[in-house]
DNA sequence: CTGCATCCAGCTGGATACTG
DNA sequence: CAGTATCCAGCTGGATGCAG
């Protein structure tokens, strides 16, 4: 079995929805159809460019639709496409993991640097 | 629903196992314990630190777990512990939408990159 | 309201040389 | 064999200003 092939293609997707803002832009657009100005208020933190850059890389790949609307002021709808909902189905299991297992990674880590951090190995 | 704070807690278990190597690494070692070596010929293009720092991060979050044998030359093996294993299996949920999405997803691309190359919008 | 352009700081990861 | 240390190029993403 060629694991390290496939997880080469795993890569691809990881790189999609690996990156800062994806992940939280499909979670958001799996509730309902949103516009631009409502994605940017209801994530905490994210910049009109990098809203802008997610979008449109999430377009390109299939993920999410651009419906413009020829109006003044401007009027963009985003929403998942059918292929995006089961990328986020798909997701959710890592975030399932996520909340399983973060408690877990905490006491690791945490073991693993007072073990590093004292002198007497 | 607080999707934005799930998936802020997602994007942690994310930024484990979405950097360059660490699936892979991951993955090779589902398979059976391993040596740095034998990780090293068997993940294409990785190099000596990359890999180190790799297994660290992994090592300090409790995925994998390292036994040194106090020999010479040195002797080091790599496993996987149990939290790695389900790791394992939830990142293979998306492993899984990768196989069966990626040729969709080249095809949005095409289409995408065609409309916008495209001089009569 | 929606989005592009520019500039820039910080992080990731690659190349290389050296060590027990 | 299994690392560590150093240096550095390129990418990601944040800030800001402008535009339709």
């Amino acid at each position: 079995m060629e694991y390290t092939a496939e997880r080469c293609r795993a890569r691809e997707t990881l790189d999609r929805v690996g990156d800062k803002w994806s992940l939280q832009v499909i979670a958001l657009l799996g509730e309902r159809t949103k516009r631009f100005t409502e994605l940017k208020r209801e994530i905490d933190g994210i910049s009109q460019r990098m809203l802008t850059v997610t979008l449109r890389g999430l377009e390109r790949d299939g993920i999410v639709t651009r419906k413009v609307y020829p109006v003044m002021p401007p009027r963009v709808e985003y929403s998942l496409t059918e292929m995006g909902a089961t990328l986020m189905d798909a997701a959710n299991t890592l975030v399932c993991w996520a909340e399983s297992h973060l408690a877990e990674i905490d006491a690791a880590r945490a073991a693993y640097d007072a073990r590093n951090a004292d002198p007497e190995g």
